[in-house]
DNA sequence: TTTGACTGCGCAACCGATTGTGCAAAAGCG
DNA sequence: CGCTTTTGCACAATCGGTTGCGCAGTCAAA
């Protein structure tokens, strides 16, 4: 039941505590045959360091905060399987917080994980969070943070993502080159840099090709699936609806579709749908959306992991990046 | 950067430590000026406690370890949205770690928890795992343990489930009720305790309808999708192929419909399919599997979250607890 | 005025490790 | 054989807190 601590092997050894800490340690100071002995007794009762002392002397838990909006969105559970992988073999452990999208709650798992003592944190914005004050906090601390997908770029902090810009370009252009060209935009709420990412990559892309922009056919919801029906009755009520639309990501596609489908219409035929995501389960639909971005989460939780995992080594030349994963456009007809 | 310390706050009141730390815990000791001093100045001075130390001065962690199989399962993502957040409310955090139903991971992460002295540990038994070592190895050394979903009857800790045996029984019930008595059964390994309970549900079921069992409606795979493809063909292969499959989860299910609809079969049918799990993303499908076994993770996962808060507050008045979650079955069509 | 209780605070031990330093004894050297 | 170096170990400080106990000083009751 109770531990047993290296006062125990000394006092059982008839030695110190400092030579049986050092025997452990392989010192070279110490004989070969008190080494021996303390090693063999501290098999024979199982001894095991108590890693909150040892946090306390070398002033780090080996612990990492993982902040994310909903662990429950693949993108999610993928990225933070990614960091998992890494950190653990790294030495560390995860510390998982989920935001709910509730800059409330993202601030108070930020100071949860400060106060409790992580060595480091690896955050994706919630859509809620409307200000900064948490992770400057951080930085204030000297914790190293590290932001993924829905990062930060004004902060002095490194960070990973995918050219959320270009990737819009591209699935928009791919709808184009299909000769459609009355494309709406069903995009997420314009407090989120990634909404307005996308729609710079859908401007360039009309724009490149010369279709006029139409306003009435970009549309932003809060995320919530009750929005999105609102806005895509809204898209196909208008006068010409669109024959495509580029949603902010596959969840927003398919509630969309569901709509587009109760009207009558028919997927990938009547209209097209492209959005971010490439959920692994559009496998499974008869009709899925035409084309979806892959970000390839698991790659870029691995990748934040090991940009932090630098940082907290050497916390002193910490040398801001940005790193760039690139999406892939998967056509999925 | 280097954080402030009582040492620090003493120092500047001219105080001492002990007299620093009581002020700041109200205690009745201390004389009104000099608490408001003391608490005044470690406002002004933002001043943290270190929570490394006083984990370990009070022998405790506040660090829930939890393992799963696969995080990015929706079951399992949701079970832990449920855990976190009832461990978050008592002020405990999640430690996650990933199984991917491996035993040696399984094993690793308890072992990494163990020795990251986590006050409690909840698990999810990964399918790989033939062996329960690790677990008395937790027990052993008075770790609070609390199994879900996966559970492990046979050893002395609390646990959640839901019954599998009479949700299978009812699964298999509305098919035969429907008329159908050509059911098979596609199941999970049978080193698995609740491929066991499915499949005396199922046998149950049958039972009860004075259906014969025949042996060769039953199938076990290894949760694997190739798997599950080989064993849908065998039974479809039959001379007289089921009218009905009793499938392990919505994701065997899926898989195994994919190949009915590869073979010209309409789901729904021609075929029907029932399954545990109940995944959202079902609502999406043109042709969704017939029924599904609702096991609500996210009651589970706080349930178990409880049970554990309750073993750290007393562990010496341990009761064990065996708390089964009742689940629904929900037809979709 | 004496006694006893109470108030307000500091000393020091403690949690379980790590690590700088000092001191013997053994070994190496001329 | 005497002197230096090396070897082998223990002492004690430290990490940053918590907490039992003791000791003055204050104040009221006897």
């Amino acid at each position: 039941m109770s531990q047993i601590t290296m006062k125990e092997l000394a006092k059982r050894l008839g030695t110190s505590v400092s030579t049986v800490s050092r025997a452990l340690q392989n010192h070279p100071r110490i004989g070969l045959k008190m080494r021996e002995d303390v090693i063999a007794l501290a098999k024979e009762l199982n001894y095991s360091p108590n890693t909150t002392a040892i946090n306390l002397k070398k002033q780090s838990t080996k612990n990492v905060g993982v902040v994310v909006p909903w662990l429950t969105e693949q993108f999610f559970s993928m990225a933070i399987t990614g960091i998992e992988d890494i950190l653990f073999e790294k030495g560390y452990r995860v510390v998982l917080q989920q935001s709910r999208d509730d800059f409330e709650r993202e601030e108070q798992a930020i100071q949860a994980l400060m106060k409790h003592g992580v060595d480091g944190i690896i955050v994706s914005m919630g859509s809620g969070t409307y200000n900064h004050r948490h992770f400057l906090e951080v930085n204030r601390k000297g914790i190293p943070l590290v932001f993924f997908d829905r990062v930060v770029k004004s902060l002095p902090n490194s960070c990973v993502y995918t050219d959320i810009t270009q990737a819009s370009f591209e699935a928009v252009e791919l709808l184009l080159n299909k000769g459609l060209t009355k494309i709406a935009l069903l995009n997420g709420p314009n407090t989120m840099q990634s909404s307005n990412e996308r729609l710079m990559g859908y401007v360039n892309a009309l724009k490149l090709h010369n279709i006029e922009l139409n306003p009435i056919y970009i549309k932003t919801t809060d995320l919530g699936f009750e929005d999105t029906f609102k806005k895509t009755h809204e898209l196909l009520d208008l006068a010409v609806p669109p024959q495509a639309i580029f949603a902010f990501h596959d969840y927003m596609s398919l509630d969309a579709m569901q709509i587009a489908k109760e009207r009558g219409l028919i997927i990938n035929q009547d209209i097209f749908f492209v959005s971010f995501s490439n959920l692994s389960f559009c496998k499974y639909l008869e009709k899925p959306p035409f084309a979806s971005i892959e970000q390839f989460p698991y790659e870029m939780g691995a990748k934040a992991a090991n940009l932090l995992v630098e940082v907290m080594k050497k916390p002193d030349d910490y040398v801001r990046e940005e790193v760039i994963i690139r999406s892939k456009l998967i056509v999925r007809i």
